[in-house]
DNA sequence: AATAGCTGTGGGATCGTTCCCATACCACGA
DNA sequence: TCGTGGTATGGGAACGATCCCACAGCTATT
């Protein structure tokens, strides 16, 4: 059985005003009031309904989460999974509980069934449409993006730092001794692909690098698949070619692409060096573990959580633009 | 902004009980006025207050997801990843949003959570305690098991397969002509892994053969890490004992053991086959991928969330105890 | 002409809380 | 003795929806 407050207050016989008082716990009650009712409270088991609560305080204590994503995996995506991860604890620790919705549509909807629950603050995870972004807008609600790409300044962000990330691969491997670079890049219209691409082409190319030395292949999709079919697909290019080293815009496409060389018999990092670019959890495991760049998701999760709790407590927030360096995990892929 | 009903109304000319017939659509409404109203709603994009609704309907369309398990990571896990992964993809099928909490203290608190939010059902994943069971089950709340293990009669719950997942396992790689067999297993107090065990073992026995052929060594956790660090602690024994065979209870343990035999220059399959359990994602991705036994954590899911709409909408539910048969896919370790 | 049965409408109660406000008691100092 | 201020209490409005019910108009049947 689920019961009310006024059941409570009359079990132990005060009104619903002092029961209340004493279960949320502001303003007075005599001793006698609140002992007998913490102990109808604790006997029945009371649970205040958080519904009803919430419709007068004008606050659900929930935070919704989409992760916009036009592919399986979502919430198993080993990026994103962990993101989630830090942002339930995140929340957790903050008082809050999270709504999560996963869209595939790209459109709208989830969104506004975020509106529809009054959720606290929402968070914009990944690819989603600017006509999104300026939909939340419209309503007064406290929402903030990650991993995403916006131009508009308005819009309060965490981003990886994936432009200097991809400068630092390039010195890291020109530094190893690497002259000639093979590169798959996920697709260009994905913000993170795009600006690790960029940062290491101009990384490589402030190290005096010609162009002529690096080889770029676009993959429509940035998973193990396309990674292994693209290597297999310019493989004699790759060997031909002379290239050492193989950088990919995220592990995913690199461990993809590691296994094809694996297969034919090349071995990582004698003959060709691999590197890739998030740090998901099977780049350490793989054999030989993966060097990388390491995006500091947890944080970011964290960072997330905490920024929208500033939003929602209307306290100012310092920049809209929220960096977050990456750093290079050196393993044994290079 | 955000406006309610009334409003809506007024500024429609009607009362707040015709707008509501047009909003929900039920009830009758002139066409005047519904065109009136649906004017009003579209132009100032109005949202109905789900919480209100919830409040008057007793009924949230909200259902709570708890995974229980003492370490990280939790939704980043290659599984429970999956399975959230079909469990949102099921609820939004059917029109329920999903409250998603992580309990690494595996109390009951986390339930009592979701009591207080009034989640119109509630889906326990892995490994949690009687207690909260037992506390759940004094609501009249409907839930069920994934993956957790109870010996309670009443509990609806829903399971892998495993100790026929391990016997086949054993006819499997008996088949392939391995003789002497080498096991990692997780922890026993675990159902799942217990019953791989408990399957693989027995499906040897009734092969014939005897248990001196057979090694078992047990890993307190069921990761990457263990399962590398028991294999380079056993490994004279692996080698030197002439076990053809490594099977492990899941494929992190298999991965991580595999690691170590692909590092001291073992060749996968030739000198050492290597089979695993679960068909995480990596699983197919390593070099040589993973011969594994596989649970269709899809399934799991929507049927989780198809059964609890069941629960949730009175009807009957046909067993109480779900199991979900699981099959072998080979692949290059074995 | 009376009655029944639709369609259409709006008022008010209801859900379970919190919070404002009125009231009451008591102690203390002027 | 009278205010004043702290403690304690309960009644009622409010939050924003739904839904029951009363009532009104209209058409069709007897």
């Amino acid at each position: 059985m689920t019961y009310n407050i006024k059941e409570i207050a009359s079990l132990a016989g005060v009104s619903k005003s002092t029961a209340s008082r004493v279960i949320s716990g502001n303003g007075y009650a005599s001793p006698e009031a609140r002992a007998r009712v913490l102990e109808v409270v604790e006997q029945l088991q009371y649970k205040p309904n958080a519904v009803a609560r919430a419709m007068v305080a004008k606050r659900t204590n929930n935070i919704g989460v989409i992760v916009f994503r036009e592919q399986q995996p979502i919430v198993s995506h080993p990026l994103y999974g962990k993101l989630i991860d830090a942002i339930l604890e995140a929340a957790e620790g903050l008082g809050y509980s999270v709504l999560l919705k996963t869209d595939r549509e790209m459109s709208v909807r989830s969104a506004d069934h975020m509106l529809e629950r009054r959720v606290d603050g929402l968070i914009l995870i990944s690819r989603l449409r600017k006509n999104v972004v300026d939909h939340v807008k419209k309503y007064n609600l406290p929402y903030l993006m990650v991993n995403g790409s916006t131009d508009d300044p308005d819009v309060i962000h965490l981003v990886s730092n994936d432009e200097e990330g991809g400068a630092k691969a390039a010195a890291y491997l020109h530094g190893l001794g690497h002259r000639r670079f093979f590169v798959i890049a996920g697709p260009q219209e994905h913000r993170s692909h795009h600006l690790r691409l960029e940062g290491f082409r101009q990384g490589l190319q402030r190290l005096g690098v010609p162009a002529s030395d690096l080889a770029i292949v676009l993959s429509p999709e940035s998973n193990l698949e396309q990674g292994a079919r693209l290597m297999a697909e310019h493989f004699e290019a790759f060997i031909g070619g002379d290239y050492t080293v193989l950088f990919t815009t995220n592990d995913m496409l690199a461990l993809g692409a590691m296994k094809v060389l694996l297969q034919r018999s090349v071995r990582v990092p004698e003959q060709a060096a691999v590197m890739g670019f998030d740090d998901i959890d099977f780049a350490a495991a793989y054999a030989p573990a993966l060097t990388t760049v390491k995006v500091d998701t947890n944080r970011m999760g964290h960072d997330a959580v905490a920024l929208l709790d500033r939003l929602i407590h209307q306290e100012e927030v310092l920049s809209k633009k929220n960096e977050f360096s990456s750093e290079i995990l050196i393993r044994e892929s290079t």
